[in-house]
DNA sequence: CGTAGAATTCTACGTGTCGTAGAAGTTACT
DNA sequence: AGTAACTTCTACGACACGTAGAATTCTACG
């Protein structure tokens, strides 16, 4: 049930650039290589809500659409889903450090690297 | 399109769990709870066929239908597509790290510690 | 070799989601 | 109150997926 589609994922992307918000018509000129028209903007805002990725602000007229999470928060949480596939933990985190960059596993090594578990 | 329904992804499940492959019947018997017919079966491992999923030994007859790649190698595979679709990679990354277990940074902690890269 | 029975392929339909947007209703400002 | 902007309602076509009947192709046995 959290699986976006294009244009869903679009606005997201928008949405989540603009930490401030933004209105459906500011959301039709960022994506304005699209041509929306804006009630589709709307609709795709109302089915982001009811999903639980966007809230609005109801206070001010044209709205303010804004992303209940970060898009970092969002990947990270995916990434939690999709590992929990996976009865194998470790084979699967075994694996995904084989594809990752090196860069990515530096990261990695850094941020495990202080804040060292002292259990047993 | 690497996504899976939820039929496709019970079927996987069980080709999974088989890593010499089972025949349509036989994934109709491990699939008994659904109570399937014989060509449901066959036309969800053709669309996984389509979709790369599976391929299936054609030589012997009642065709024995094998994953293409393990369950670990999907998901990782899964967790690095995820992943790519944040440019932030560090961040998530890091809160990736505080969404899962102690058991999992320990098995990151495992992996990285051997294999240092010695780049310049 | 012909044919029955099993297995495979073809085709299709119902439902749900998504992109898309017109029409209708609401709000706010003058 | 009227009008312009904004929001909600409703809808439709396309596509994916669960589901499976019908048609076709194999294979083994007599």
């Amino acid at each position: 049930m959290g699986t976006l589609g294009e244009l869903e994922r679009s606005v997201m992307d928008a949405i989540w650039v603009h930490d401030d918000g933004l209105s459906a018509a500011e959301l039709r000129d960022v994506l304005a290589e699209r041509d929306l028209a804006l009630t589709t903007v709307h609709t795709v805002l109302t089915r982001l809500e009811k999903k639980g990725f966007v809230t609005r602000d109801r206070s001010i007229r044209p709205h303010r659409y804004l992303a209940v999470s970060t898009r970092e928060d969002h990947v990270a949480e995916l990434m939690s889903e999709v590992l929990s596939q996976a009865p194998d933990r470790q084979a699967v985190l075994a694996r995904f450090l084989g594809t990752v960059s090196e860069a990515d596993t530096k990261t990695l090594r850094n941020l495990l690297g202080r804040n060292h578990s002292t259990s047993s």
